[in-house]
DNA sequence: GATGCGTGGTC
DNA sequence: TGACCAAGCAT
């Protein structure tokens, strides 16, 4: 088949396909730019189902451009808090605050002012433009990669360049012949409820498998082509909840990397095969500590793109907080931003102070 | 082009 | 249960 005619019947089929199989979802109500910018960004390697409550509470909260420009940047992240990857929150706000100051109320039809902005990439822009201004830009995610790499059997990784850009012009190519909005959204769609990872797609409901060259080479479970996947490292962990008169010692991590600004109590990864005890030691001597410390034997998971750490948790008291730490109390801590899994750790040593009595947090004598 | 950036779900 | 996945972006 040539390449004319694979776009028309892609475009009719897919047209048809999206009509009548499009799931509802929130951001889906309206094409208000704003909305469709906000559900982009929540959705950036976050599953649909996750971002659901995320994205309705923002709305709630921050229900215009304007609003989000004028909201502190506390306020933004409590929003997100849960989510990950912060910094796109950041971004977001930084973003509606440059629209506000170029004199906008609302996102311009506008790819290189768009592109300007912090936070939107190839990806973003291409969604705000095509599924909020129907504009024919094509939207490159890994649903999309996904799908392409099997209707046109790609032998090599379609996330390297020479493979996006072509993926790129055969989606232009389609959404020219339709309704961008439509298109756009309907090969996202396609990637996630049919044409799925692995072994797992359903091709006997695919609107396109009879132009799909990977199902006629039967290659289908082997695309996308990659490189093997990191192995993820595992390491153990140490953290401390450390007693004060007042409440509990927590740090604020500094601006830029991991958790960027966030609180945290004191914690310390492992070296490669370290004990969580050697950690704890490590993490004594950071802090200057000279009490004993008790074992919790309460344990978390931190999960990071590379590597894990098992965190153990131990306690400790003292009169006054250790080098780096602030003093607060604990009915505050709950409310704090702090990563995920760290809370989780913070909210089992409260649970289990209150069952067993242990006076986690009595003042010291 | 490679790496850092979170979190929770799936099989 | 461990490996992989999920609508990327900034540096």
């Amino acid at each position: 088949m040539n390449a004319e005619k694979f776009h028309i019947e892609a475009a009719e089929a897919l047209t048809v396909w999206y009509n009548s199989h499009k799931r509802d979802l929130p951001w889906r109500l309206d094409r208000d730019p704003y909305r469709i910018l906000v559900s982009e960004a929540m959705l950036q390697q976050t599953q649909v189902e996750r971002v659901k409550s995320f994205y309705a509470r923002w709305m709630e909260r921050f229900p215009t451009l304007t609003s989000l420009a004028s909201a502190s940047e506390d306020d933004v992240l409590a929003c997100w808090q849960g989510l990950g990857y912060y910094s796109r929150a950041r971004s977001l706000r930084k973003a509606a605050r440059l629209v506000r100051d170029a004199g906008l109320t609302t996102l311009p039809p506008d790819w290189e002012f768009l592109r300007s902005l912090p936070g939107l990439g190839p990806y973003t822009v291409g969604a705000v433009c095509s599924i909020a201004f129907d504009l024919p830009v094509p939207a490159i995610d890994g649903n999309v990669r996904r799908v392409f790499s099997r209707l046109l059997d790609m032998p090599d990784d379609p996330a390297k360049a020479k493979g996006t850009a072509l993926i790129a012009a055969h989606a232009a190519a389609i959404l020219k012949l339709g309704s961008p909005h439509i298109l756009t959204q309907a090969f996202m769609e396609l990637g996630a409820t049919v044409c799925t990872p692995g072994a797992t797609c359903r091709c006997p409901q695919c609107p396109v498998s009879r132009l799909c060259a990977a199902k006629a080479a039967g290659t289908q479970g082997q695309r996308p082509a990659g490189p093997r996947k990191n192995v993820v490292e595992r390491r153990n962990g140490a953290a401390l909840l450390i007693s004060l008169p007042q409440g509990c010692a927590v740090r604020k991590r500094p601006i830029g990397g991991l958790w960027s600004g966030f609180c945290e109590i004191p914690w310390l990864r492992g070296e490669e095969k370290e004990s969580a005890f050697s950690c704890l030691s490590r993490l004594a001597a950071e802090l200057r500590l000279s009490c004993p410390c008790t074992d919790l034997k309460l344990e978390e998971t931190l999960k990071f793109t590379r590597w894990q750490v098992r965190l153990h948790l131990w306690s400790c008291r003292m009169p006054q907080p250790p080098a780096g730490c602030d003093e607060l109390s604990t009915d505050k801590l709950i409310g704090l931003p702090m990563p995920a899994g760290l809370k989780r750790l913070v909210q089992k040593a409260l649970e289990k102070s209150g069952e067993k009595q242990l006076e986690l947090f009595s003042p010291v004598r």
